[in-house]
DNA sequence: GTTTCTTTCCATCAAATGATGGAAACAAAA
DNA sequence: TTTTGTTTCCATCATTTGATGGAAAGAAAC
């Protein structure tokens, strides 16, 4: 109960934001008595907390996953892949890149102090990108453009709805699309090399297909 | 007083978001009584839409002085200078930034419905830095890789204080090398060409070492 | 100066929201 | 079965928040 709790409230609080989502709303969607969630959690802001830090764990686990799949391959390659990889995860997770951008964008009316135990990544992306060499710090300018890449890739997930309306498009078609689109953009910056026009396999962006 | 009331509005909703900005907030920020903000703007939702509109014309506007400028230029001079002009008037008016990512990324309880007037103003984008042919409309994938850049110049404007925390940089570090980093990804793809380094060759140098 | 219209604020309301105490339901241990 | 501990819900509170009526203050017209 405790989890599924956890579960909708992190559907609640991406759709909604802090503010937005009420406890009343997660108990709802979760089925519960507004005090059961108060029991198992406490206030809504130690849920919060409990959100954004289930979300991150979420998170360490996908970037594990991206390494071992372009682990020793080219770089261009490397970055076809995790593009697919985290486009495809985030899109069955919406709620990770709302939460996110949320964090990254948006003030609370009450203090919320930026959770030093929450790390952001950066380094340890750079890293297993290769863009930086193992064991020497990260400079801000790959940081930069780290942080650059991986907003991109949210603003696509979160701005679905919106996007999708308006340019007339269906999911199926939205995707392929929103992941060629990244490609187009990132590709060629940090590879300074240009995608191949996308052919069926990479614009479908099945994973089996790309990591074989 | 009117005026004064919808420009604290701007800053309080982009801040907050819908649901984060209550009325009290924006009547005390103001200076006034919130029942003098309900004489001259009605409901908070029809207030949001004000500031909606009001934030909108402000776009319409920058996009027509920046048209005036890039006129008859080559592409990648045009893109660099777009992303100039629209970066360093975001960052002077960060709540447009705000306002449309809120917007974009997430929902509001109540109904609210959306701006028919983002589209075309899409493909006026598209036309003006002569990505798309003039009087032929604009195609789908034109119009996502300008959803995509306006989106990423955003990022930065909205992001400046979680990023400057995350990347332990002063404002004016920060500025530059968002501008930095937006053309180091943009004018690649859009132009085929790479852009030539702010100041020295530093700006790649760090990136073609190791990526060789 | 008086009247009329506009603007501002005080007091207040109703609904929404965060939060809690305590009783009931349930489960496990004795 | 009884006891003990856990989980759930009902009823309720205190605050916050959106919203309004009406009095006072200003400003404009006469």
């Amino acid at each position: 109960m405790k989890a599924r709790i956890l579960a909708v409230a992190r559907r609640v609080f991406g759709q909604y934001g802090y503010h937005g989502a009420t406890t009343r709303i997660i108990a709802k969607e979760a089925g519960i008595d507004i005090s059961t969630l108060y029991y198992h959690w406490g206030e809504k802001g130690d849920l919060f907390e409990a959100v954004i830090f289930d979300m991150t764990e979420d998170m360490r686990q996908l970037l594990r996953r991206v390494e071992k799949v372009i682990h020793g391959r080219p770089l261009a390659e490397r970055m076809d892949i995790s593009i697919d990889m985290c486009t495809t995860y985030f899109f069955e997770h919406p709620e990770i890149s709302n939460l996110i951008l949320w964090r990254y964008f948006h003030k609370t009316r009450e203090e919320m102090t930026w959770d030093e135990r929450v790390p952001e990544f950066i380094s340890d992306i750079a890293r297993s990108m290769g863009l930086s060499a193992p064991g020497e710090p990260v400079s801000t300018r790959v940081k930069i453009r780290i942080l650059a890449m991986m907003n991109s890739i949210h603003n696509f997930i979160s701005g679905e709805h919106f996007f999708r309306h308006t340019l007339g498009l269906e999911r199926d078609e939205y995707i392929p699309l929103a992941k060629e689109t990244l490609k187009f953009a990132l590709i060629p910056a940090f590879t300074g090399r240009f995608p191949d026009p996308p052919h069926s396999s990479e614009t479908r962006g099945d994973l089996v297909e790309i990591t074989r």
